[in-house]
DNA sequence: GATCGCCTTGGGCATATGCCCAAATCATAC
DNA sequence: GTATGATTTGGGCATATGCCCAAGGCGATC
């Protein structure tokens, strides 16, 4: 089977169809992406969208757990790089004041979370992807001599990420860095 | 001007529009509540919903600012009235314990937060509504002998719960008691 | 009974949507 | 040159959408 060079446009042509996906949900929201509109923004005709997914949600939820696993993976590595807890969370900390809230990252994050709530495809496959993002945080927790149930700690760090993240749209004027305080007290630092 | 009986019946069914799309908000996603969706649900004709709102957009507004408003104006009423900061923090966690993440409040609240980074309007009374918890809570936390910045330390907590509540939509198994260690070694409690 | 205000009805218009499909395209293999 | 295999095209269909509007109640006032 000879790798068929038609076919590897076809997987480009795919991609920036995803890209485009990923580009628009946080500006449309994630309902409000439709075919014409992903297929004008990634350049092609609208039927590809058709041809290369079985149908807009699947292709959103394609775009969608592409980023998000990507995304996840990347910040669980540079959080359990760190040496200590302490620097972790001010780390942590810093990587939110480059997310504004309402930057494309966070929102798509959080159409997500919404949207699987009625697609359970969705739902199963973005649920796993947290789930193993609190368990490396969970270990380099125990690792670092955490004192205290580290699985319960990595849920209420990775769910303190995301608060703040919802908040911050509201409110861009929220101090990131004065929040620094209560999240290392909440794992017993500065005592 | 004597009190309009017409009128007053105008006012119940706009009340059972705004409740309509209150329930139907979590049940299809913002973007999915249509005119004639709505109309069904409050058992009205169509055209009703643009005699009591210029848009299908106005009445989502309406309905979620309107619900928020209630429920926040509620949450900080029980809360500051605690008689000290962890009893408040226990009664949160037990409040939050009833919160699925996939129940129809939760879910209202996360897509008005999404709506309101399109929505100007909306983002302005929601971000009024939220502001104002943050205050109360604050003050709360003063009383009750905060050691810190009671506006920041409001901020993280207020961020806390509804991180909580995203996360819980994904992972129905969240322990929620367990939560109360770390949160409450937030404020500094349990030493 | 006639008049007046407000609310309500149900249909209609222009537009947008998801998905489909026969035809066109195009680099390669023969 | 022609056949092959895929991708790509642009239009089309049935349906759904937001918003509008002329006509119809319906109770209160005269």
């Amino acid at each position: 089977m000879a790798p068929n060079p038609a076919a590897a446009r076809g997987q480009e042509t795919r991609q920036r169809l995803l890209d485009a996906a990923v580009a628009l949900v946080p500006e449309l929201g994630w309902g409000g992406v439709t075919t014409r509109v992903v297929a004008e923004r990634a350049g092609v005709a609208p039927g590809v969208v058709h041809y290369h997914f079985a149908s807009v949600t699947d292709l959103l939820i394609a775009a969608g757990t592409g980023f998000s696993g990507g995304v996840l993976d990347q910040m669980a590595g540079e959080l359990t790089a760190r040496a200590d807890i302490g620097e972790g969370v001010d780390w942590l900390l810093g990587e939110l004041a480059c997310y504004s809230g309402v930057d494309p990252a966070s929102l798509l994050m959080v159409e997500m979370f919404l949207a699987s709530t009625r697609l359970p495809g969705l739902r199963e496959r973005l649920g796993g992807q947290i789930a193993g993002f609190r368990s490396r945080v969970a270990s380099w927790l125990a690792e670092r001599g955490y004192q205290g149930d580290a699985e319960v700690a990595a849920a209420m760090l990775a769910a303190a990420v995301d608060g703040i993240m919802l908040h911050r749209a509201l409110d861009p004027g929220l101090d990131i860095a004065a929040l620094a305080g209560p999240l290392r007290a909440m794992f017993g630092l500065d005592r």
